[in-house]
DNA sequence: TAGATTGTTAATCGATTAACAATC
DNA sequence: TAGATTGTTAATCGATTAACAATC
């Protein structure tokens, strides 16, 4: 099904209609021009139009999109309606506030286990996932299909744990140390939450605005 | 000092040169040419040195760059030299993960308070940041220099709390919500750090890997 | 039908890559 | 000096924007 050679820029704005689509849909809206859209995103009609029809004609000439229509034919396009599952290494307190934080319910992936080294946490539950000692791990992942693995470990070991569930069979990292991952490079997909990158851009523009 | 017209492409870069320098510094590493970079960093020399020379020339042809020399430019253009005030709102399992977790004595922020509604915090510390509460945010803001904000509350007051805090004064917003902040966008700066756009986003590379 | 808006091709713009004279 | 590698200009490539015939 999937098209080859869809541009990265491309992927990166489909979550941003998606939200803008659920906005407008819980108000009520039923139908969408590329204009509309362009005009409440910041975008042009024409880019819009271009990002869509990488993936096929949704809409309808001199009509516009049906609003949930489109919202849902993105979402399929993101495996938002596939169950992904996925394990979480490092329970501290990133980990803990994205455990208990982050709706993973409203996303596609499915959390089935969580790993750490401290005696204190392993063998109990962290927000009803069960925590198991981290030298466990390759034999876990070889024993359930795991999908991805939540990197949210101190940087100094991220490596490392990369390297040993992608080698264990796992195919995507979200990686939330910042470490960059090269030795997992091989194949496996990295989706990175670089917090002081984003920090440090923040920082540019401060210094910009100030000129 | 700052040159106009700076691609965000190239900008969202510049972290990623600081963090390849200071591993290959942190190794021992006291020079380096655009093409070793290249090669460790999955870039063209090219584009690295066109990169480089948005902000001026740093290099001596026939030798390359003085890693510590090169990383400090970089860190000045980021501003990481400079110290930004910030505040962080929302004091919840994410804003205690990021206080207690985040180095910000690594970054160029200064982290001066914590708002909050919580009876249950308000008065105390977290992480040695004194907690006020919500409705004193103005008064704050007004009364001390603020330059950025960190929103970590939950999404359906982000965008009320981004216009209270930039009619207030605040140039800059660290945006952990899952919300587009419109109503801040007068001017003011936004990073966002928007985890499910990311975790979609992985959740179709995945999906892709499978076809 | 007339008006609106798509899907899609063509034109433009900007970013990346290649090439090379300058120079350490 | 000869070798290496920069800074920078030119060429290429890709992404965005504009235009418009097709069509609902």
């Amino acid at each position: 099904m999937a098209k080859v050679n869809i541009s990265d820029n491309v992927i990166n704005r489909l979550p941003r209609y998606i939200r803008y689509l659920d906005s407008i849909l819980s108000a009520g809206v039923e139908r969408v021009s590329s204009a509309e859209l362009s005009r409440r995103m910041g975008l042009t009609a024409s880019q819009i139009r271009q990002d869509l029809n990488c993936f096929g004609a949704f809409g309808q000439p001199g009509y516009g999109y049906k609003v949930s229509e489109l919202r849902q034919h993105i979402a399929e396009i993101l495996g938002m309606n596939t169950t992904h599952t996925a394990i979480l290494v490092g329970a501290g307190n990133l980990g803990q506030a994205l455990l208990s934080n982050f709706r993973f319910g409203n996303s596609s992936f499915s959390l089935i286990a969580v790993f750490d080294v401290d005696p204190a946490i392993v063998g109990k539950t962290v927000s009803g996932i069960p925590v198991y000692h981290s030298d466990d791990i390759e034999k876990f992942i070889q024993g359930s299909k795991v999908d991805a693995a939540i990197l949210t470990l101190p940087g100094y070991v991220a490596n490392a744990m990369a390297e040993r569930v992608t080698n264990a069979g796992v195919k995507g990292i979200w990686n939330f140390t910042n470490e960059e991952l090269p030795s997992a490079a091989k194949g496996s997909i990295i989706e990175n939450v670089h917090f002081s990158d984003s920090l440090q851009v923040l920082s540019y523009h401060l210094m910009e605005s100030k000129n």
